[in-house]
DNA sequence: TATGAATGAGCATTCATTCAT
DNA sequence: AATGAATGAATGCTCATTCAT
């Protein structure tokens, strides 16, 4: 056990989890530079330093890299998502400054490259991996969704917000925030300023406010 | 449906250009069933009906074959939506009832394979053929946000809607109407029911109308 | 019978004849360029300025225009070289000087395009028609091998040339005369200056003829 | 022949190079049976027993394959042809025998299947590969002229040739004892007595003492 | 007769995956 | 556990050749 606590100890008692995790990270960037079909198994172990059976040791399969990839890096932009909306668990003196705020980093993680490619390779999978968009979306999209139909809920129950479905303005509070980038950003293909965010996510909560604002009457 | 020509002439004078339809028909087919990199041009031209090297007489390359056939899919379906969209040319009487209706039918048409097909074939290509995207999106996306962007100016001329950005009002609209089904119906893995479009669109109005009408006062 | 003197008579009623030659002309340079395999049927068709299936109406095969392009180019290239050697049938008074004059030429001759692709197209289809080895030499180094053994045979009747046996001598002389070019000229790959030939082909004329020379005594 | 190593050591150690060799021997094989563009890798492969991917593995290219492959060939041809001019090292007494033996052996060597097919697959390619030509010749026919040159000027500085250019000189004495057999055996395509042989390479020295030996008056 | 279009057969090359070490 | 080497399967593309006009 003490053995475990020098650096030494650490890789030799953690080697395993700490090659599985390059193998990850590794898979992760070959995918996101290449594509499924184009990434090599080849590449990834050069990537990650080892040698390809090596790659076949940890993970049985191509596909089930691909899966276990693509699961972890959607658990860990969940969280960063998440935690952005977290802020809104304060209490809220000023809505309109708050949410601009949530938006508006939200979107930019949205925007990052993790994110991105994790949408894009999920969905350049439909045909081969269906099921891998609904083991994906549970992860992000509807986990977001849901963290925000929370707040939005409790918003509500104290008189921020006017009486609605929480689903349902979630939805339309990310569609608001999201949609209108994918447009403009075409995937990454093209760089979006940071007033172009702003913009967005600044238009997206005016809008989703007068549409659900409770009425100061 | 289009008869413009007698069979005989069809088979005729036409007979490559429907060969060359055939034959691009045939690779959305397969493309949309397959994805690029799965789909064989063997594949192709046998949905096609023809040998392979006919493909290749037609189309000089696996790639070139995927361009025009996304680029021909595009033109057709945002021809479809703008067609929808036309209908708030006409005058408009009951404008949340109209929006609804165009609501609905474009949501539809945006969730049919077609659609839905072209988009993720783009996505999925990103890394391969990063400028395809914005080809796609400049015949289809871009246009529809535009052709909305009219209809909204002309609106807020009439007094019917309130004075905005009429493109990002656009880009808001659609976010509305396509945003919350991306989520429930994970890129047509899940089949999406009648009822549940009707509940989106309707809300999308409704949301839109809230933060864009007019005061009535 | 009239029309035919004229050009237009001529091109209507040796057409065929025309557009045989037309190929046959076409199919020498293209597989002068590229060589057997790498030469397609379609670029001869091009060069000869006509379409592919008409080159079939001539020729059944791609294999019978090879053996005809070869063919027609040994009868013409044999024809040049029989030229010069006929030089020797004239009587004959500085037997070296005119024995140099012959071999300079014949060496240039056979360094030259026509010469030197029909030796390399040749040798290059052996595996594949080992018969045409025979038919294009029979063709020409032959032919050629026993031009020059008659003129030798007359000279040594005529005491200028010891006794031997002719065709031998010839086939030693022809050796003398082409050999040491051809590791020189890397078949045509590295360019031969004339001087480089002039010597050659003096040294093959002395060796020669210090050992084939009648004793002067 | 060479056994440097044992058995067990050569398959434990040498195992990669025994199947490069195997490989390569294989391509020379199918190469000399069909030529550079009719042999299939495929065949290769059978013909060294191993799967296609194994050649592949070991030469990144047809092309590389085919290269390697005639060096190697060249090597090892070369090696043979300058062990029996080597004879000439010795002390020569009866210089017009000792000639025709290795005239004769030269010949041999010449007329034997590698040499042959190395000469004609090296030809075949001088369009898609012009600079094969020149290195295959400065491994052989180069070295080979050279050892030859260096011999004759032995021979003359011991008084036993006239003074001449020994390259010229050597050029010569190969050209007589291969050049009359080019025609004749039609690059292999018709077996050559051994008779035959003899009789060319006794005719070449004869030619070539009396053009180059010393006066011996 | 000449041709545009179509086709069947073939081939180099790549890659996920598995042994033997 | 890690790796070098080997492999089976699959695919894009080309080309000689043939119909239908």
């Amino acid at each position: 056990m003490a053995s475990m606590t020098t650096a030494a100890g650490r890789s030799l008692s953690h080697g395993r989890i700490d090659k599985r995790q390059a193998i990850l990270a590794a898979a992760f960037t070959v995918f996101a530079r290449r594509g499924y079909e184009q990434a090599g198994v080849q590449e990834v172990a050069e990537e990650a330093g080892v040698a390809k059976p090596t790659v076949y040791n940890h993970m049985s399969d191509k596909e089930t890299l691909f899966r276990e990839t693509l699961i972890e890096t959607a658990e860990s932009v969940a969280a960063e998502n998440l935690a952005i909306i977290d802020r809104l668990r304060q209490p809220v003196e000023d809505l309109p400054a708050v949410l601009e705020d949530v938006a508006y980093r939200l979107l930019r993680t949205c925007c990052g490259e993790r994110s991105r490619a994790l949408r894009w390779l999920t969905y350049a999978q439909v045909a081969r991996f269906p099921d891998l968009i609904e083991a994906v979306q549970s992860r992000t999209t509807s986990r977001i969704r849901d963290a925000f139909a929370d707040r939005i809920a409790w918003l509500t129950m104290s008189g921020q917000l006017r009486p609605c479905d929480p689903t349902l303005a979630a939805e339309q509070l990310l569609a608001l925030i999201t949609g209108p980038l994918e447009g403009r950003g075409r995937l990454g293909t093209r760089k979006v300023t940071t007033a172009e965010l702003r913009t967005v996510s600044d238009a997206a909560v005016v809008t989703f406010l007068r549409a659900y604002e409770a009425d100061r009457a």
